[in-house]
DNA sequence: GATTTGACTTTTGCTTTTAAAAATTCAGAT
DNA sequence: ATCTGAATTTTTAAAAGCAAAAGTCAAATC
C-alpha cells in the first residue's frame, strides 16, 4: 500500500515533467496533469501541497539527472580541459532539453518561493563544486596553480552563465533560442574556458 | 542665427540628459523638458523628430563621453593588465553614473528603434575595438600570443558583460543595484581578466 | 525663410471591470 | 489512509474608460 502510494507520486511527477517540459509551467494546468493520469485533480493535492511544490519536485528531479550525468561522465576523464568541455556540453544539452522547465525560474527570478530559490542555490553550488573538484584535481596533479578554488570556480561559472544571458536577450517572449544561438554560445564558452584554464596553468 | 539654433539644440540635449539621468526615459515627459527651458513643447519637435530621437541623441552623447574618457586614459598606460583594469573601471563608473539612462535600453532590448539598436551595436563594436587594440599592443610587444583578436575581444567582453547580468537579476523592478553589488561585479571582472590575460601570455 | 507657439488630435498607459479559467479546499465516500 | 465531486477562492486575460503624454499643424513672430 505505501509502495503503491509512492508509485502514484512518481507517476504524477513523471506526467508533470512531461507537460512542463513541453508546455512550460504557465501553460500546464493541474487539471491537465490529472486528466493525463485519469486521476482526480484533488488527488494531486493529496500528494503535493500545491502546484509550486510539484514544479519544484520536477525541477529537483531533472537537476539531479544533470548532476548524476556529469558526475558519471567525469569519472573517466583526466585533463582539466577535457573535463570542463564535458561539463559545458552537458550543461548546454540540459538547457536545450529542459528549456521550458527552466524558463519559469528565469522568468520569475525575483519572486520565487523559498523552496525553489533554495533549489536553485543548491544547484548552483553543486555546479560550482563540480568545477572546483575538476580544478582541484588539476592542482593536485601539478597541472594548475594553487589558487583560491572556491572563488575561481564561482568566477568561471559566472562567466559562462553570463555569456548565455548576453546572447539570449528575449527571455520575456518565452521563445526558445535556436540551435545556432546555443551552438554559438557553447563555442564561446569553450574558447573562453580554454584561455581561462591556460591562465591557471603552473 | 544658425549658431543660435545649434545652441538651442544643445540646451535641449543637456536638459533632456539631466532629466533622463535622474528619472529615466519613462518618467520624463517632453512637457517637462520644455518647461525646464521655458520653451514650448512644439519647439522640441522642431529640433528633434520625436522623443526617441532625443533619447538617442542623449545616449550617443554620453556614450561618446565614455569612449573619449577611456581613450584618453589609455594613452599613458603600458601593460595589458593595467589597460584592461582601466577599461573595466571606466565602464563600471559609467554604468553607475548613467544607470537611469541606460536602463531603458536594457528594459527594451528587443523592440528598440533601428536608430537606437544601431547605436548600441556601434557602442559595443567600439568597446570591442578598444579591447582589441589593447590586446594588439600586447601582441606587438611580444607580451601576448598571436591569436584571433577579433574573436578573443568579443569573448572577453561577453564574459565581463555577462557577469553583471548574472548578478543583477531584477532589471524589471527598475531598481538601481547598490554599491556593494557593483563592487563585487567589478572585483570578479578584474579577477577574471587577470586569469584571462595570463592565459593569453606567450 | 527659419523659428516659435498655442491649440488640437492621436496614442499610450494606466486603472477598473468582469468573465472565465485555474488553483485550492473540503466534506464525505471508498 | 486514499480518493473524489462539488464548491470556493485566486489568477489571468480581455475589454472599456480615461487621463496623461506624444505628436501635429496652421498661424504668428523674428
Amino acid at each position: 500500500m505505501p509502495k503503491n502510494a509512492d508509485e502514484k507520486r512518481l507517476k504524477i511527477l513523471e506526467t508533470a515533467k512531461r507537460r512542463f517540459a513541453h508546455y512550460g509551467m504557465a501553460k500546464t494546468t493541474m487539471a491537465e496533469i490529472a486528466k493525463d493520469l485519469s486521476f482526480s485533480k484533488a488527488l494531486l493535492y493529496y500528494y503535493f501541497p500545491d502546484k509550486n511544490s510539484l514544479y519544484a519536485a520536477v525541477l529537483e528531479h531533472v537537476v539531479e539527472e544533470l548532476e548524476e550525468d556529469i558526475a558519471e561522465s567525469l569519472k573517466s576523464v583526466i585533463s582539466v580541459s577535457e573535463a570542463i568541455v564535458i561539463v559545458l556540453e552537458k550543461r548546454m544539452e540540459f538547457v536545450k532539453k529542459y528549456y521550458y522547465i527552466l524558463e519559469y525560474t528565469v522568468l520569475m527570478r525575483k519572486d520565487l518561493s523559498t523552496e525553489l530559490d533554495q533549489l536553485l542555490i543548491d544547484s548552483f553550488e553543486n555546479q560550482k563544486g563540480i568545477i572546483k573538484s575538476v580544478f582541484q584535481r588539476g592542482v593536485e596533479r601539478g597541472e594548475l596553480m594553487d589558487v583560491d578554488l572556491e572563488e575561481i570556480s564561482k568566477i568561471f561559472l559566472f562567466s559562462c552563465m553570463g555569456m548565455r544571458l548576453v546572447v539570449v536577450k528575449d527571455l520575456k517572449s518565452s521563445f526558445i533560442p535556436d540551435k545556432e544561438e546555443f551552438d554559438a554560445i557553447l563555442a564561446m564558452q569553450k574558447k573562453m574556458s580554454a584561455i581561462f584554464i591556460r591562465g591557471l596553468k603552473v
